[in-house]
DNA sequence: ATACGATTGAAACAATCGTTTAATTCCAAC
DNA sequence: GTTGGAATTAAACGATTGTTTCAATCGTAT
């Protein structure tokens, strides 16, 4: 049993925060620790440098993003196959969902700026652990759509994705409305995404 | 007739390929006078202070491309108004264009950076100038589908905008061909997104 | 109680940050 | 050729960066 309040995940949950508002570098390892209410020292202690704090801030929950993934994944498929909106749920429903916890919902910014990122180590890290879970729900997309060439799956998964981001991170013009609680809001945009993504892709 | 080489210029393309590559805080304005091989006074001298300085950088190209969806806009509605095809072309050529020129590919980048900003200034000048840009696409498109309700149509641009972020940024699992030169890859990119979105638009 | 590794604390490290100063160079106007 | 404002330069400013040091403290096993 790990205690929950310790140093290191309060550095961590710290850092996602700060992460999602200033980003990686415009982030001062002493702003986490000041916040986190623990001595700066503590970061290289736990972490051992800035560079493996940013990066065990990210693999923390994309871990449990992906297993999440996978397993809605397997139970869709498992109960049909051929039922796309359910395998877009799967795909859809985690990353989505993290948005109503609120250091989720900072991890999603993370994510979303993370994905900007270019020459950086996290890209590649996100490709080599990440791309596995795509390339899952890729197969199970093209049961569904056999009649799509793999180019032209891997093509709009990519929309999909790109999509998602955006909702996610609510950027552009939607904006949740006062009267609407935060998980109605997000329940309203899987459903949104869903029904767009599906016709999409079956274009 | 301004000269194209002087040092503010240069500044700006090293300070934008640099922004894209290491975002702006991740920047310091010694890379960027040392990469445009000026002055590091030079930077305050003619901007004034960093923080102009990304927003001339963000300016210059933010404005070409507005003015090139707008007027690409006007032509496809005086055409044929209800071509949603012709819409969704005005909406995706010119930015994806900018990933041809080389100092355009790298203010995609900055583009998709800023998108994953939070609370800076940056977002706020963003959908204020950008805005109504994207509110005159959302009258042409909503006068194609005249069925689609106001928040609908908002969420599936959305959806589109953050599609078209992410292709031009060449996230995800789509990677140019060797064989294939900038220019096909970039067209069938409009090709594939175009028929991807207006599916989804109608969905 | 004692000992000992794990953790925390205050303080300082060199390096780099954005910015400023003041002297210098440039170039066009007279 | 001289003048004067614009542009560039080298150098330094104080502040902040990530990291390190070493002593103090904590918690546990003996």
């Amino acid at each position: 049993m790990t205690n929950h309040f310790n140093t290191k995940e309060r550095i961590l949950h710290a850092a996602e925060d700060l992460f999602a508002q200033h980003g990686f570098a415009g982030t001062s390892l002493r702003q986490v620790t000041s916040r986190a209410d623990v001595n700066i020292a503590a970061v290289n202690y736990h972490f051992g440098s800035k560079e493996n704090l940013v990066n065990e801030v990210f693999k923390h929950r994309m871990d449990d993003m992906s297993e999440k993934r996978l397993s809605a994944l397997a139970k869709a498929v498992e109960k049909d196959p051929n039922d796309l909106e359910g395998i877009l749920l799967a795909f859809i429903q985690p990353p989505l969902a993290l948005t109503l916890d609120r250091h989720g919902a900072s991890f999603v910014r993370v994510l979303a700026r993370a994905y900007a990122e270019k020459n950086d180590g996290l890209r590649n890290f996100l490709s080599e652990n990440y791309g596995q879970v795509l390339r899952e729900f890729a197969k199970a997309i093209a049961h569904c759509l056999p009649q799509l060439s793999k180019e032209e799956l891997y093509w709009r998964m990519d929309f999909v994705a790109g999509a998602l981001t955006y909702a996610m991170a609510d950027f552009g013009l939607i904006k949740r409305q006062n009267g609407v609680s935060e998980k109605a809001h997000c329940e309203k945009a899987a459903q949104h995404l869903i029904r767009f993504a599906k016709a999409g892709l079956q274009a």
